[in-house]
RNA sequence: GGGAGUUUAGCUCAGCUGGGAGAGCAUCCGCCUUACAAGCGGAGGGUCAUAGGUUCGAGCCCUAUAACUCCCACCA
């Protein structure tokens, strides 16, 4: 093995032979159980970012460990389309050569689009395989693929032919720089300075105003009445008359609706029906008639008389002066209120009324709430349940239309003779109802989400009734972000209960976010973020993946910093340095198995300590603490098996019994590679492949299980441990520095064969130049520091006089402690209430530890007469 | 406005169904002990946000308060 860990030197080649293995590859096998993680697909031109990096890796941690346990494990990778994004990305490209998709026309900008896709299309891909992600890359899919396109097809011809698809005329959010409705859960409220414009409006016959105030002037224009609460005695005698709307001089009348609230305002509100939701309720309940004053792209239309053409902010400048010059402004006042943005391209969204589809909710989300609310699909934390029912009870329909030119056009054809509607698997040729060739399909394209809902079916070659998806469906968990649960989450199952018949997940793992190292959420404008493709240009992929999940949990934000990306090189590099070592011990010699060899007692000692590290690694798995079993893991290496185990066995592997150790050695290195590898998956394949006995890959390898255990030993050898570590602190409170070497007796007071196995172990780890059992204290040299245990007493003589007093002061200090401790103990046990309620394990536990501590007391204060 | 989360050592976080406050980093002391100075050994450091309550026993359970974070809904 070389020197020094080099990373760089072997991830890449690995992986090549990973895929050239077909490790990952999943198919059906009849002789293993499935397990099944579909990726959330990124987005088909996106860079790898630290997001990707933690959600992804999770998916890869899970699946690979599955896959060691035998499991058919089946991670199957795809990028979405993100259709507005394209599709803004495009048109400004093709805007910088001054031409819009509106020259082009339809058919050469989706040519310019699919251009857009092949030229990308590989970036995220080789990304995530240069991460090491075990995908079976064979079945990367893409959202708008031809299994897609079908199953699309499929399920909405489905809902159409069930009457769950309808078109109607609504408020929608309106994107004037995408030209585009977008959903609800695509708006981004952000609190904007703004002002309240308190204004007059005449009343008409009488030589009265009435006060109302906006935050919103210029969308006077479309005003078609204005509204008071039914019960607002100021106002009551007004109700049924008309004002006149200022500039247009139009008589408008006063409404009674429950939606004003009285003491907001003056309790007087415009009502703008095109263009607010809660006015168009109102409009609709007082039949109002509506006037929409904008065009797509944000400027007024024709219904705005001289101000026509005026962009949004333009026009409320305007008509504020106009107003102030009528006499109608009464006062301006500072407000801030939430404005809706567009969560893409951060323009300010329009409400206005248009024609949309929709799709009825009502049946679809009853069975998605039953199998959540009965844990059928369950939520790791359990928090997101509340998310997931608290959305799904108030869902309202989905609007499906949008827009754009670029996503799933939607499959509607209309007659143009005879009014007919069709909606087939099939384009129509003729229509149906009267011959005609006259058909023309509907503009708009579906919400991107419409595809994503069926990711887990289409993936699996839905609708056609594929045998992947009787193997592989339901899949087995899904890792995503917290803010599409609702967008996403709760689209895939109810469609996987609505169009296949059973949840798409059993489980649902809700990642935190990377943040940077001050907890600030990552983002690219404030150029806070560390790249992920930097950390691994500097220092390598596993050391990325292993800093990313150091002690953290999955489900809760976490901070990302260089600090954390050192400690796991220097963990890595632990790694490499200690197989370094095991495997140099190793080389050339014949290495049994440890049921079949003689072992000594520290071989004991960590085989038990790996059996119980291998129970809590899988507790932990199994409930998706990722982050914690890496650092179980991470922290047994380090302490456990370096710092104690390997140096324990520099004399064993002196002794006569080199080949227990040997066989311990080769085992736990093995043990731990394992464990490790779907955290690190390059530094334990290279590794594990020098060892003298291995599976062809790591990849592959038996996940371990727990083995024969030494319960006897394994206390022994930590009595041992700890009269090791009181030596070594006693040598640092004495002064004596680690490069002097002291000499050691031992009088064994019980289990005393213990002592002469452990002899070499105390020698070594308290640098001692000499190490004697004795079998009465008067043996025991002169001027020596005296150390009293349960089992035995250790003697150390000093060089320098031993200062009697400070001796004194220190068994005094111990004696405290013990008192402490029995007085605590002795109070638990007066208590009659502990005796009688606390669990009988624990009494005894108790009792046992006030009886070595009161012995452990005599002791002591036998030492001070 | 509704809901959720967080608050433990100087910093980053653990602490499972209530039963003696933990780790790493940083700090201090001592070591190049032939795998590793990106290392080894040792030490100091906490009224577990605050105030009540339940319990034999509370970091953990209940109530209220405060600060920070996130999600949802948005009042003209």
């Amino acid at each position: 093995m070389e020197k020094n860990y080099e990373p760089e030197r072997f991830e890449s080649a690995i992986y090549q032979n990973w895929l050239d293995k077909k490790y990952f590859k999943a198919s059906i096998n009849k002789d293993k159980t499935p397990f099944t993680i579909i990726m959330p697909p990124p987005n088909v031109t996106s860079k790898l970012h630290m997001g990707h990096a933690f959600q992804q890796t999770i998916q890869d941690i899970i699946i690979r460990r599955k896959r060691m346990q035998g499991f058919e494990a089946l991670w199957l990778p795809g990028t979405d389309h993100a259709a507005i994004a394209t599709e803004a990305m495009v048109s400004n490209k093709l805007a910088k050569q001054g031409i819009t998709k509106e020259m082009l026309g339809r058919e050469k900008f989706l040519k310019e689009i699919e251009a857009w896709y092949d030229e990308y299309k590989n970036t995220i891909v080789d990304q995530f395989k240069v991460m090491g992600y075990s995908c079976d890359w064979d079945r990367l899919a893409f959202t708008m693929d031809e299994q897609n396109n079908k199953a699309v097809r499929w399920v909405f011809v489905h809902l159409f032919k069930k009457g769950w698809i309808y078109k109607g005329k609504r408020i929608v959010n309106w994107c004037p720089h995408c030209k585009s409705s977008i959903s609800d859960a695509e708006v981004e409220f952000k609190d904007l300075k703004s002002h309240f414009w308190h204004l007059r409006y005449k009343i008409e016959g009488a030589d009265k105003y009435l006060e109302l105030a906006t935050t919103r002037p210029e969308t006077i224009l479309g005003d078609t009445a204005v509204a008071v609460n039914p019960n607002d005695e100021r106002y009551r005698h007004l109700v049924g008359k008309n004002v006149i709307l200022p500039i247009l001089n139009k008589p408008i009348p006063v409404v009674a609706d429950e939606y004003v609230e009285m003491d907001f305002g003056t309790g007087v509100v415009k009502i703008t029906p095109a263009h607010d939701p809660n006015d168009y309720e109102v409009g609709v309940r007082h039949n109002l008639e509506i006037v929409k004053i904008l065009n797509e792209d944000g400027t007024l239309n024709e219904n705005c008389g001289k101000f026509q053409g005026m962009s949004r902010e333009k026009a409320r400048e305007e008509i504020v002066k106009e107003l102030e010059k009528l006499g109608n402004l009464v006062r301006i006042e500072d407000y801030s209120h939430n404005v809706g943005h567009c969560e893409r391209c951060k323009t300010v969204i329009e409400p206005l009324v248009s024609n949309q589809w929709w799709v009825k909710m009502d049946e679809l989300k009853k069975p998605a709430i039953k199998v959540v609310e009965e844990d059928k699909v369950k939520f790791i934390d359990e928090q997101y349940k509340k998310t997931y029912l608290h959305w799904m009870y108030n869902l309202k329909d989905w609007c499906i239309s949008r827009q754009l030119w670029n996503g799933h056009r939607i499959p509607i054809f209309t007659c143009q003779d005879c009014g007919e509607v069709i909606c087939e698997m099939e384009d129509p040729v003729v229509c149906p109802k009267c011959g005609s060739k006259n058909l023309v399909q509907e503009e708009d394209t579906l919400d991107t989400w419409f595809s994503s809902a069926l990711w887990p079916l289409s993936t699996l070659g839905f609708p056609d009734k594929t045998e992947d998806l009787k193997y592989f469906y339901p899949t087995d968990v899904l890792v995503t972000a917290r803010e599409i649960i609702n967008l996403w989450v709760a689209r895939m199952i109810f469609s996987g209960l609505e169009y296949y018949g059973d949840i798409p997940f059993k489980d649902v793992v809700i990642n935190g976010i990377v943040k940077d190292a001050n907890g600030k959420k990552m983002s690219k404008t404030l150029g806070n973020g560390t790249d992920p493709r930097d950390v691994i240009k500097n220092y390598g992929v596993d050391i990325l993946r292993y800093s990313l999940f150091n002690g953290i949990s999955i489900n809760m934000d976490s901070r990302f910093s260089e600090k954390k990306v050192e400690l796991s090189r220097n963990f890595l590099n632990k790694v490499w340095n200690a197989s370094k070592y095991v495997l140099m011990q190793l080389e050339g010699k014949d290495i049994k198995d440890i049921k079949n060899v003689k072992l000594n007692l520290a071989d004991k000692w960590i085989i038990s300590q790996l059996n119980a590290l291998i129970e809590n690694v899988d507790k932990k798995f199994d409930r998706y603490d990722i982050g914690m079993a890496e650092s179980e893991i991470g922290d047994f290496f380090w302490t456990k098996f370096c710092d104690w185990y390997i140096e324990l066995t520099k004399t064993d592997l002196n002794g006569e019994n080199r080949e227990g150790s040997l066989a311990t050695l080769n085992y736990s290195l093995t043990v731990l590679l394992k464990l490790l590898h779907p955290f690190i998956p390059f530094i334990t394949e290279k590794i594990y492949l020098e060892l003298p006995k291995h599976d062809e890959s790591i990849v592959i390898s038996k996940w371990p299980e727990k083995t024969i255990s030494f319960e006897k030993e394994n206390l022994e050898m930590e009595e041992i441990m700890d009269i090791i570590r009181i030596v070594r602190n006693t040598r640092s409170e004495k002064n004596v520095p680690d490069n002097k070497k002291i000499n050691i007796e031992i009088l064994p007071i019980k289990n005393k064969e213990i002592f002469s196995l452990a002899k070499g172990y105390i020698k070594k780890l308290c640098i001692a130049e000499d190490i004697k059992i004795i079998d009465s204290d008067t043996q025991a040299s002169d001027n020596s520091v005296k150390l009293i245990f349960n089992n035995c007493i250790v003697f150390i003589p000093l060089d320098s006089l031993v200062d009697l007093n400070q001796e004194k002061e220190r068994i005094l200090k111990e004696i405290e402690k013990v008192k402490f401790e029995i007085a605590r103990s002795k109070k638990m046990l007066d208590n009659a209430g502990f005796i009688t309620k606390a669990p009988k394990e624990l009494v005894e536990q108790e009792k046992n530890k006030l009886e070595k501590n009161n012995e452990l007391l005599i002791k002591l204060e036998n030492e001070l007469n």
